[in-house]
DNA sequence: GGTATTTGTTTTATACATAAACTATTTACA
DNA sequence: TGTAAATAGTTTATGTATAAAACAAATACC
C-alpha cells in the first residue's frame, strides 16, 4: 500500500489518492481474509463467479471473461485451470469456431458463489451501517466522478 | 476488479463498497502501467522506496518494512532481493543482532524514487484537477471515515 | 483457391502475494 | 546457568498477475 510521506509539498488532489488507496487496500485485505478463512477461495475467485453470474450462468469465452475482468488471457487461463481443478467451473470447446473455449459455473460453483454472496454483502452491510444513506449516496457520486475524471483524462 | 451484479436487492453499502473498489483499480492500473512504461518499476517498490524515503533513507529492519507495507516477510524477502540485484536497495547484517538484517536506498533508488514521485504527483494532478478543493476535502473526510469504521468494526 | 491477416487461446518467463515450515539467534525466567 | 519461548529472516509450495512469443483456426481478399 502506498504510503507515500506526508509533507507540505503533498497536494491535495494526490492526498486524495492516497486515502482512496488506503481506504480500499484496507476493506480489501478484510474481504480478502474472510474468504480464505471462510470459504477457502480468493477475491479473484469471487469475482471471476461474480462475472459469470451476471451473465447469467450461460456458457462465456475466455476472452470475454478477461476484458471484463479486467486482467490478461494468460492470467485468466491459469485462474480457470485451478477453478476447473476444484469443480468450481466446467469448460467446453466452443462448438461455433474450433479455436475457442467456453466456461461456465458449475452445481458446485452456484452453490460456493451463493455462500460468499451472502457472506460478503454482511459483512460490507455490518461495517458501514453507521453511514447515513445521504452519505452513502454522496461518497458513491463522488467516486464515479473520480473514476470517468480519471479514465477520460488518461486515456488520451 | 469485483463487478457484483446489480440488481435490486444490492444495498447501498454494497454498491459504496463496489464503486470504491472500482475507482481504486482503475487509477491504480493505470499508474502502475505508467510506472512500467515510464520506470520500469512496479506500484510496489514505489510503495516500498516511499517507506525508505519516509524513514529518511537510514538502515532499518527487514520486518519493519513488512509491517509497514502490510506485506509478508517473506514476501518482503523476495522483493528485497530482486531490488539489490537492481541497485536500488543495499542491505547489510545488523550489527547488534545477528538474526537481523537491514536495508537502505542507494544513490540509484534515490534518483529512481525522485523521477517516479515526481511523475506520479503529477500524473495525479492532471487527472483530478478539475475537483474544487471543497470536493477533494470533502471526500478526504468520507474516505477516512469509511476506512476507520471497516477497522474498527472488523477487529472485534 | 491460396495467401495474408486477424482472432482466441495457451505457453513461457518473470514479478509479486500468502501461509506454513524451517534455521538461527536472542530473551525470559525458573 | 540452562532451557523454553519468542523473534528475525529465509525457504517452500502455491496462487495470482503481466507481457510477449507461439500456435491454431477463422476470415479477408486477391
Amino acid at each position: 500500500m502506498t504510503n507515500y510521506p506526508t509533507n507540505n509539498q503533498e497536494t491535495l488532489s494526490l492526498r486524495l489518492w492516497l486515502q482512496l488507496m488506503k481506504c480500499t487496500k484496507t476493506i480489501e485485505a478484510e474481504v480478502a481474509s474472510q474468504f480464505r478463512r471462510s470459504h477457502h477461495q480468493s477475491l479473484t475467485r469471487f469475482d471471476l463467479l461474480s462475472q459469470l453470474y451476471r451473465i447469467g450462468d450461460d456458457w462465456v469465452a475466455i476472452g470475454e471473461i478477461a476484458s471484463k475482468l479486467m486482467a490478461s488471457r494468460g492470467n485468466i487461463t491459469g485462474l480457470l485451470d485451478r477453478m476447473v481443478a476444484d469443480d468450481l467451473i466446467e469448460r467446453r470447446a466452443n462448438p461455433r469456431d474450433r479455436r475457442s473455449f467456453q466456461v461456465r459455473t458449475t452445481k458446485k460453483g452456484r452453490v460456493t458463489f451463493k455462500e460468499m454472496t451472502n457472506d460478503h454483502a454482511q459483512w460490507i452491510e455490518d461495517a458501514l451501517n453507521e453511514f447515513s444513506q445521504k452519505d452513502k449516496e454522496q461518497l458513491i457520486k463522488l467516486l464515479v466522478r473520480v473514476r470517468r475524471a480519471f479514465e477520460t483524462n488518461t486515456l488520451i
